[in-house]
DNA sequence: CGACGTTACTACAGCAATGTAGGAATTTCC
DNA sequence: GGAAATTCCTACATTGCTGTAGTAACGTCG
């Protein structure tokens, strides 16, 4: 099938491969967050992006690599900027620090919701399902760097380490929960209160583990 | 393409479609879980139950039907559970309830855990997209109930209802990760152990809201 | 035992997406 | 201005899945 049964649209301009990668993976972006990886097709993007298909081929191998691209993309900014927030939320008084984590976390989760969106509310798709998992123990693995020294200095928890993992997936869920509430209804809660909330709340919860 | 180049395999029984429908929900039920709703295929179906596609297509008239058969039947059946799980969790005493509740919530979890799979950590597909939503809502819907009057009773939450969906959210998914946790690590932890743990962290935490 | 209804199988047509080859337009460099 | 390189486009072959038509096996009832 031809792209355009008889093209409307301009010629595209002369980019080449190394400019038009980052758009590809806009593109591609745009489609995942709104209609999940699965609509993430060669010609859905080519086509979103005002291109041929065989454009988008030049810029990457296959549609995995596509895939694979874009999860590696969103997963390092967010990366970074989360670890940013984390490192940033330090001090002796537990409920502030964890109120300072949660704004800071909330923080960049506005910053780039649709890189949020794809790696933890859309579907590990079966191209790049291994990137996705490594994308999300990445995240984890910070998450318990970070938990484990706090809760032995603060409220010496009792058998932490057959604990921890629970833990973990439950502060990573907690941390998926503040996510959404601010996604899903940005109109009713600013990143400050909605973090003191949750700050508030989860380190009871932990000085309770 | 045929089904089989040149069948190998005995002819299937001749069960007829009202027997068959179960069979074919069980096998895509299956499939769904371990390889996400997408491979879900009418194909996939078939050949995991030693049957030929247009068998299939006799039960439902096509894949989205099978689909949102598949969400609905394991939809109510996890609701049914739930909902009996929460009525369990009363008394006066909230700690005692918040460990009952999980506790019994974790008993349903582990009594049917793909049920629990295919509709909280798999990929909506754009198929029974509704039916996947409309799941989850009504999940959500019981949650809410559950704990509007629990906060008001207990503890007198301010601005109830400004902060409602933010901790309905908040609620939710530590049911997923008490739940994850559980299915994950099925050996670290007992239903028991694991709703205590989640019981008394998450109480506080809402005693804070 | 023989005819009829039910069930499953084989085979096909259609569609959508993948990935590729060769030709046309544009830019660059002399 | 003209050749060369780069980039994009049209067109095709292939694959995998959907949904359907016609045929062969099975079971049941007279």
């Amino acid at each position: 099938m031809a792209d355009a049964v008889r093209s409307e649209r301009e010629r595209a301009a002369h980019l080449g491969p190394e400019r038009r990668r980052p758009q590809v993976l806009d593109a591609a972006l745009a489609l995942a967050v709104h209609s999940g990886v699965g609509a993430v097709t060669i010609g859905a993007v080519a086509d979103n992006l005002g291109v041929t298909r065989p454009v988008v081929y030049a810029c990457f191998r296959d549609r995995a690599a596509l895939i694979e691209a874009l999860v590696e993309r969103e997963g390092e900014r967010l990366l970074a900027n989360a670890l940013a927030a984390l490192h940033s939320a330090r001090g002796d008084d537990p409920e502030a620090v964890f109120v300072r984590g949660y704004r800071a976390f909330l923080d960049v989760v506005a910053d780039c919701p649709d890189a949020w969106r794809l790696l933890f509310s859309t579907a590990p798709d079966p191209a790049g399902a291994d990137k996705f998992r490594e994308a999300r123990l990445v995240m984890a693995d910070n998450a318990t760097r970070w938990l484990r020294p706090a809760l032995t200095a603060w409220w010496d928890v009792a058998e932490l380490d057959r604990k921890l993992p629970a833990l973990v997936e439950l502060f990573m869920s907690s941390c998926e929960a503040a996510a959404r509430s601010l996604v899903d209804h940005p109109d009713g809660w600013r990143t400050q209160e909605l973090g003191e909330l949750y700050g508030r709340m989860m380190c009871r919860a932990f000085s309770a583990a």
